[in-house]
DNA sequence: GATGAATGAGTCTTCATTCAT
DNA sequence: GATGAATGAAGACTCATTCAT
């Protein structure tokens, strides 16, 4: 148990490190001066820096990945809209609460060498893929029109990848993550046309 | 004129060279070998690492606001329309033909230090700010629904931003940027909804 | 104190060094070599080349003024050109027996830069004042004949520590301190002038 | 003609950087920006820097070698004693009306390597010698006491050295240089002590 | 397990000197 | 003779990692 707090006193000493001087300004001393521990202790529990980076983005994915429920649609389940909506309110929690793993995704683990890029590239591109298929049921279904599905699930990630960028560094009110959430579904689903006008 | 060309070779070998291994992976050595210049050699041309660096950026930063025409209403004029898709596909045939610049400004730049995060976080700023002035026009000319201007701009930068690091790296069949430019504005007009349905 | 010596030993390899080569031919590797210590090990020890220069002359100082003692009148007390050679000995022998900080302070901690020289002149200054104050002193006592008092307290800085440097380098039979420190204050008190003579 | 011009240019070029930066600390940019000309050019009339320092230096020791006369004894010939302060006259008159050159022999010619000490050394002792001679040309002649005549010397030589160290630098109002040979005569023939007092 | 002193490979940058024009 | 672009050797300093205590 002590061992564990260790480990985690470390590691939050590590992500705010991170967050603030990236990878390569982050230096072991300021993350053990940070954990008020020993340069050598670090090496007990992670085998050097650029593990325990990989560790944080891995936990940092895995919670990402929790986030998202697959949409199923049946009679007595709710609204697939209203599913929807509930994975992006809790994806956008999960960043907008933790904003220094956010920075440390959004802006630190990207160009660090290939190996980490493959990773999240291969992490992202794992969404698109499910936006995709989203994308291409709607299609079947009727209820979306034909389009470029890759490209379009692209877009809609990067959409809220900046969203997000934007939302969370350095905010002390806490922004309405439903209001949030319901703008970019009503802009993916109706876009910016005004409903009035004809096509 | 010799003086420009070896400038410009040593740009183009710094710019391979951050482009795959990132700022802090390239070295000088790196850089000089690609160029086939002694190291001094490169300090004639440029004060230091950092500032090549800013150099290259500063130069796409300054290509990518030329790409950027005001749309201007107006009778004889093109359709605003296809004054925003023009805008869209001059900026997306400059990063496909530009993959490495690409890849330093999205993958590389960012994080570096404060300062840069904020020239670059300025330069999206102002693309924001660009995009949220058209939707407010839009929405005051009744043809863009009520929103959250900010936000949506927001999204719409990230759409771009994304879809653009999806569709740039390694490609060797050039894509159709008239096809995706197509795409994100309808996208980005129209939503995902099929219109044949009703609201 | 393992680490005291350590310190030492860094502290006598740089003396050698800087005191055979000087400052600026002196390398990290050269004092690295003779201490027999890695790289870094230097640096944990001391923060530069510049500042283990200075640590030595400001170490060099406070010995140089420990060697001086104010000179006291009245009974019971050893006559004050007792305490004046006393004082003098103290200085000759330290420089004699430190022929190595003799020749960093002599010959290369001059003209490093404006800041060290000024640390110097200062130190000079120090005690030329401390002479020309004993010379005022002895004007106003009788004992001493009306001079340009700053002058002359330079002039005889400048013949110790020109004696200073005639006597100390290479010496193998160590020179006997007392005969020149009263070859010194003859000189001072009574000139060259046969005294036999006349004025 | 001309080419004399621009050798005496770059010389005093140098003179002023090496006086105000000392040697190391001058580089040949400082010296070539100073004389106006191309970096090759100064190698067409210096080998290398330290060719141009050392020029300097034996310029500078002949300049002084020539103010020292040999002081000649007979009837009809000035007084010894005026011979001797014309002599140190015509000394600290180099001297003082050439701070530069001062600050350059007694601050920066000082430890830059073996050769020049060897040089620096030789030039005074050569100095020492000749008062060494003096002192016991005098003791035979019964005019000087009984002293170790080389201590002496040399104490005499760093007397001069330490004054005009002293009295150059950056002096607005020119120092009254006969008044300082005169004190310089008299601490170096009477010593300090008042000649009132019996011995 | 914990410590922190020691390590040394790696990198940027400077600057005296050369030489083709 | 004059130029100044090019050279490359040399040196200070950093910091992730190790290992004896």
């Amino acid at each position: 148990m002590l061992k564990k707090n260790r480990r985690e006193k470390i590691l939050k000493s590590a992500i705010s490190a991170f967050s603030h001087k990236g990878y390569h300004d982050t230096s072991i001393s300021d993350i053990i001066e940070k954990a008020g521990i020993a340069r050598g202790t670090f090496y007990l529990y992670f085998e050097n820096k650029r593990q325990i980076f990989d560790s944080i983005l891995d936990n940092l994915i895995v919670e990402l990945d929790r986030c998202i429920r697959i949409i199923v649609l049946g009679q007595g389940l709710p609204n697939p809209l209203d599913q929807l909506k509930a994975n992006l309110v809790r994806v956008l929690t999960l960043f907008i609460e933790n904003p220094d793993l956010t920075r440390i995704l959004l802006r630190h683990a990207t160009g660090l060498d290939t190996e980490l890029d493959q990773k999240i590239t291969g992490f992202y591109n794992d969404w698109v893929r499910r936006i995709e298929e989203a994308i291409r049921l709607g299609i079947k279904m009727g209820i979306v029109r034909q389009c470029n599905s890759r490209l379009i699930s692209c877009g809609i990630l990067g959409c809220i990848k900046e969203v997000i960028e934007h939302t969370t560094p350095g905010r002390k009110d806490k922004p309405d993550i439903g209001v949030i959430a319901d703008e970019l579904i009503n802009f993916g689903l109706y876009g910016l046309k005004n409903p009035k006008l004809p096509l």
